[in-house]
DNA sequence: CCTACCGATCGGTAGG
DNA sequence: CCTACCGATCGGTAGG
């Protein structure tokens, strides 16, 4: 991919997540490159095209960094811990990841549930059947529901970020305070509670 | 106000929860309700300002709703599944409402804060100190943060439907499991394990 | 990657 | 609540 071909979707991104697609014209993305909006539609023929290519970006970057962290964790907790952390890390790391998600969300449903099941179907189903083995071994609460419990924590760390404005409403420090409550959230409603050695009994 | 307000209000309402504030036309609403577009800007000096309406609306809508709920909640379970069950239900009823605060929220982060703080402080005020009280007597988890639990369960709530268009990507059967796994994490998220008679001791 | 330009649509106003 | 109309901006093209 040729280097302004890379910066273009660089400020299309970052535009894109901050005020929308309809809300950003291919003239302010232009400008964001420093370059006349002709020599934009060169690269990407069409502001429609452009966006596929601003999601498809987007998406493969999460499709490099998950799979490392699916074969390197291993036994349950520790599987749990740096699993989430990767998830929210991932999001944390740039908060447009999230806003332009849901943004796509909103927009066009139908377009991102068929990439989501591209790039995200493998992964959830290997979440899923790790899962399903603790439940087995009654680690995990055996009324829960893998793909369900998968799609709320997904949606809390994607929710979450692209909500990062709101701090204030809720609580005074809220950034820290709502991240530590969303692992314990995540932590509780999957674990068993530990059967404790009948210290008063 | 005028039936014919209420009528642009209405429409209004549904398109910028579809297609976004930037993606709705003046001209858009105006034939949605049936007159032409001066007709429209007669009632709404600008379309910023039916905007601000819009979400006016929606909030006192909200207003309206919850105190009743809170009020009839009597003792620590029941309040929980009454009030968890009327937030649900609040976007349940009509997904637009979910979607048209989730934009806003992307959009206009500040004023959507101001205008939560306005409508929403007094009952988070009164759901985190019966919280509290629960904390006190040992049936809610004393390391949870009462503020940032209460942001991310109406966090899963708005964000839930207004992914309504994501069946399918996680699970085949999604809203009615989805539905229940949320009032599940929820509740094992709040409520210490019940001390279980000792059976097997 | 540029200048010059296209028809269509935007939010909004004049005036009745 | 209407017709008629405004300047500005939209995505995109011609042609070099």
């Amino acid at each position: 991919m040729s280097e302004m071909r890379q910066r273009i979707l660089t400020e299309a991104t970052h535009l894109f997540a901050r005020r929308g697609y309809e809300g950003t014209s291919v003239q302010a993305i232009s400008e964001a490159v420093g370059i006349r909006k002709p020599s934009l539609l060169y690269h990407f023929s069409s502001k429609a095209l452009l966006r596929d290519a601003v999601l498809e970006s987007l998406l493969s970057r999460w499709g490099d960094v998950v799979p490392q962290v699916m074969t390197a964790a291993t036994t349950g907790e520790n599987r749990f811990e740096s699993t989430l952390t990767e998830v929210i890390g991932f999001f944390e790391a740039d908060p447009d990841r999230a806003r332009l998600l849901w943004r796509e969300m909103l927009d066009r449903p139908d377009a991102l549930r068929s990439l989501l099941s591209a790039h995200l179907s493998p992964w959830i189903g290997l979440v899923s059947s790790t899962i399903r083995r603790g439940q087995r071994e009654g680690i995990i609460y055996a009324d829960l529901d893998p793909e369900a419990w998968i799609f709320w924590v997904i949606t809390m760390a994607v929710a979450g970020f692209s909500a990062a404005g709101l701090s204030g409403v809720f609580s005074e420090d809220a950034p820290a305070h709502r991240r530590a409550e969303l692992v314990r959230i995540a932590r509780v409603s999957l674990f068993t509670p530990p059967l404790e050695a009948p210290e008063h009994g």
